[in-house]
DNA sequence: ATTCTTCCTTAGAATGATTCTAAACTGTTG
DNA sequence: CAACAGTTTAGAATCATTCTAAGGAAGAAT
């Protein structure tokens, strides 16, 4: 059966980015298998196993635009390295600091209450909500 | 008048640790006016600027056991550099992404209702609320 | 199809924050 | 004040990420 590249080609094209090989490569990586959490480093591992051959420098550039693109979404917990999340509709994370994991938390399920007027000449981009978990 | 390097002798005695001169004299620019948001490097110019030697593997080393201790706390909001507050009360966190401005939000004003409970073997260590703003 | 133009990819160097190393130093205790 | 454990430090080392310059590929025009 044919690979659907063809829903990636189209959703790149709908985003406004050339679908190149690579692009479209990473995409089925990113949004074949559901909500996932991604290094670049990790990102590049799975392209080399899976036969698609992708230089690091590409994989930095990529998800940047599709987290410019709204396809994909960053998440800054660790100062260390960052996350790049599939997952882009309302919601907040777990993170382990032990290990290094993160889980997301439904946007539904938290409630956050009182943010105050942003200073005058900004307004509210976006509010993260990260609960850091120990091990007990 | 008398430097009160006393006071941040005591503090750091307190927190088990032994009151050096680069550790007193850091203390005293971190908490001797006010809540502050600092980086290593920028610790290090006021530390060069008020005429005190500390090289900046003390800074952050000295960062970090001051965390430890509980008298510092980091703040993980870009990826790029690690701030550090001043401020280890109950508060959360405005960021602007333009110009990497971070501001205090009084706990007590911000309500974070609905945390799922953790997975098991993990317990909540703090919950962190960033306010991202961009210019209007 | 071929050409042209523009956008992409890439290897490798460069950057920048942070950490490490090993040696010299200093606070504390006996 | 001697001795030890904890500290400081310069400089090298690390690591994620970005930059650079050059060759390659997609889309439009011919």
């Amino acid at each position: 059966m044919a690979p659907k590249t063809a829903v990636y080609t189209d959703r790149l094209r709908k985003a406004g980015l050339r679908p190149t090989r690579q692009r479209v490569a990473l995409a089925q990586l990113l949004f074949g298998r559901g909500d996932r959490h991604v290094t670049a480093e990790g990102l590049h591992e799975e392209a080399a196993a899976s036969g698609v051959t992708v230089s690091l420098a590409t994989i930095y550039n990529t998800m940047h635009q599709f987290t410019r693109a709204g396809l994909l979404r960053d998440v800054t917990v660790d100062g260390a390295r960052t996350y790049f999340d599939t997952n882009i509709g309302d919601h907040h994370h777990f993170y382990c600091e032990d290990d290094g994991t993160l889980m997301d938390i439904d946007g539904a399920a938290i409630a956050v209450a009182g943010v105050p007027t942003p200073p005058h000449g900004a307004k509210v981009d976006r509010v993260d909500v990260i609960v850091r978990l120990k091990r007990r």
